[in-house]
DNA sequence: CGTCTTATGTCGACGGTCAAGCAAAAGCTC
DNA sequence: GAGCTTTTGCTTGACCGTCGACATAAGACG
């Protein structure tokens, strides 16, 4: 229960943070920048040289007498291991300290077949993943992993998974850092998602609301910057709210008129398929739309709508500045975002949606690694743990 | 933009955050707490009670040799003027630092006579107020501001103002601080209340709600226990929220089927007018069912219903731990609270029901001027305030 | 009243930070 | 290549915050 006042806080954190960013800088400028003393931050620069967090750039700032070297965040220091667990889909990826993908791979992994296989797996992908980009185990800083089911954050377990056997309480943080001797980040899958859209955005945006339409609904809360995770981790579970005149559609979830059962992928699916197409899960749907079909195209238009609906309450309460739309269904093209944005500009107010953005995903499929990685990146770089790591070094 | 790496950041202030529960401590309690040796601990300690922030209490915990003296947060070091203008009512007060109201007024003033008349009879009466505790304009820490409109609360600037005439930008802190010397904080009227209401609970709770229904329907959302504003501070705009088959209602807005036209006060108040009784405004309504009214009461239990329904979905949404229900309306006693309880637990998700509590105001009016205490005092004791003005003091 | 125990104040030592100054380095201009 | 300009690294002395140790204070107990 000790407070940090440091001793030897170096400080070097947020001469980091300030680095973060990319842009070079000279040693004259982040004096002035921090208000240290040149030969302070010198000390400290140093340290974040020698953690090679920092390197100095190639080109020099030149201005009349000798040129001051300037230095840059070096993203290349460490590596991260993040994981995009979906219910039947995985996506791995390693990536440098700015979300930069190294190397990647994306399998048939259905979660039903339990943690152990799942993660066994999981770490030796990592290990050949690691070898194609020419890195090592001891580069990575942290594992940052998505799954789809409500995860309690703080211990990186999931909890009552309706769709993961066997993953109940699974101490996933334990069993990977044992395996890969770092730090081990675990979140609900949409979570990650909409912190890996957050970072694209996260200089202009404040508020954002990520949803993902897959073959059910949720989203993902960005509330000041930081990802609300709600009381019992269980917010943004919009999937379930009761939409009007769908009174009589049975959800999975046991209840009637959910949103998923109305506009999820796999309700547009099993439409769809009612209807004589060959469609058994949201890609299908997609492909239909893709291609052209009239009908698979209506569907999602008026899938939107209802999802539009839903989102216009969410924007009156949330006021965001950005709603971004992802998932599978978000992939057919404008017209899923064409129905939502319908809705939402003629259904909200005026203040709320002056300046609302309501786009697509940018990183689209990789929305999720991206957002594991930012996790692990935000908890190792920051200021606390740089200094951490700083003083253990240098310390003994 | 300088960041503050101390030179002589006292420290003082994490001390005072921990001395703020109230619970007396020892000087070897403190250091073993904050990690400090008990030289600089008394160093530190001697700077809050030279501020008189903190104050020796006088039970002594003994223990065989010298008893050691026990220190507890002094709440009565400065006051609070506190503020909570509604449309026609205001409220006033003057607070310790533990929002214990030592003075307060109420009284009829409607905010559309403008800014200055308005604030001018604010600052005699907090005069008044001052004068009836005993306590002098030199105590006063600072003030805090509800009004009954959007306002930026980094400017503390009202924005387009609905229903305040007048105020529109107006520089409500600028035109206080330089009458009464202390810096001023506004905010909307909803967020304040939440503010207050969450402050009671503060200890057990993360994520809140706070609805009001007064004459319309509101809210203010407290996430990760800070206020959740929004992007252009308009967020917990709920009485704009349309419920469905109620498109025929017109609303104030311009728009049709709004919870407010539906549920709100005011609507309530038209509706029973229109079939007979003396209803003008919504505390005539709650006169109603206290008085056993039938009609009145199934009004305000249907009421209940159509915001339990707009509740449903933020529930799933936000995933809150507490509901708090105030404004007028709710103190008809528990005919709305009824009908809010049986729609949210029937339409929301077991595990964002399970631990969630639904309850009226314990605060009931006074949750404002609450609020606009506890919006004062979190801004005058967060550490680094504390360490500034510790700093100040010593410097010079 | 003396002794014991624990709390508290004081003082010197230590270490981190700063400001200033100087010498060396690195490029440009002439 | 000499001279100029500006950055950079290094050193020094001073200052301040923090710590540990010691002396003193305050009450209890016999």
């Amino acid at each position: 229960m000790l407070i940090d006042t440091g001793g030897s806080a170096t400080g070097a954190g947020v001469l980091l943070s300030i680095l973060r960013d990319g842009r070079p800088r000279t040693r004259a400028e982040l004096a002035q920048l921090t208000g240290w003393a040149r030969s302070t931050l010198s000390l400290r620069l140093d340290a974040l040289l020698n953690q090679r967090l920092v390197a100095p750039t190639d080109d020099a700032i030149h201005s009349g007498g000798r040129p001051a070297t300037t230095f840059a965040f070096n993203r290349s220091a460490r590596v991260v291991l993040a994981a995009d667990l979906g219910v039947t889909h995985a996506r791995l990826a390693v990536t440098d300290l700015a979300t930069t993908v190294l190397a990647e791979r994306t399998a048939e992994m259905p979660i039903d077949r339990g943690p152990v296989p799942v993660l066994t797996w999981l770490v030796e992908s990592f290990h050949e993943l690691l070898g194609e980009c020419g890195r090592g185990i001891a580069d990575v800083c942290g594992i940052g992993v998505g799954l789809p089911g409500p995860v309690e954050h703080d211990t990186g377990k999931p909890v009552n998974p309706p769709i993961m056997p066997g993953w109940d309480r699974f101490a996933v943080p334990e069993w990977l850092s044992a395996r890969l001797g770092a730090p081990v980040l675990v979140d609900n899958d949409v979570n990650i998602m909409a912190l890996g859209e957050y970072w694209a955005v996260r200089s202009q945006v404040r508020h954002m609301i990520f949803v993902k339409i897959g073959t059910g609904v949720g989203c993902g809360i960005i509330s000041e910057g930081r990802l609300h995770r709600g009381a019992q981790g269980a917010a943004g579970d919009i999937g379930h709210i009761r939409v009007p005149s769908f009174e009589d559609v049975v959800c999975r979830c046991g209840n009637t008129g959910c949103l998923e059962a109305v506009a999820g992928g796999g309700a547009l699916a099993a439409r769809l398929r009612a209807a004589g197409e060959d469609t058994s899960v949201s890609r299908d749907v997609v492909e239909l739309v893709r291609a052209g079909n009239v009908p698979a195209i209506q569907a999602v238009r008026q899938a939107g709508r209802e999802i539009g609906t839903v989102l216009a309450s969410v924007v009156n309460f949330f006021n965001p500045s950005l709603i971004v739309v992802g998932g599978d269904i978000a992939e057919s093209g404008e017209h899923l975002l064409a129905g939502v944005r319908e809705v939402i500009y003629s259904r909200s107010l005026p203040l709320a949606t002056q300046h609302l953005g309501i786009l697509t995903s940018e990183l689209g499929d990789r929305a999720g690694v991206t957002g594991a990685a930012v996790m692990v990146i935000e908890h190792v770089l920051a200021p606390e743990a740089v200094d951490q790591a700083v003083m253990a070094a240098s310390g003994g």
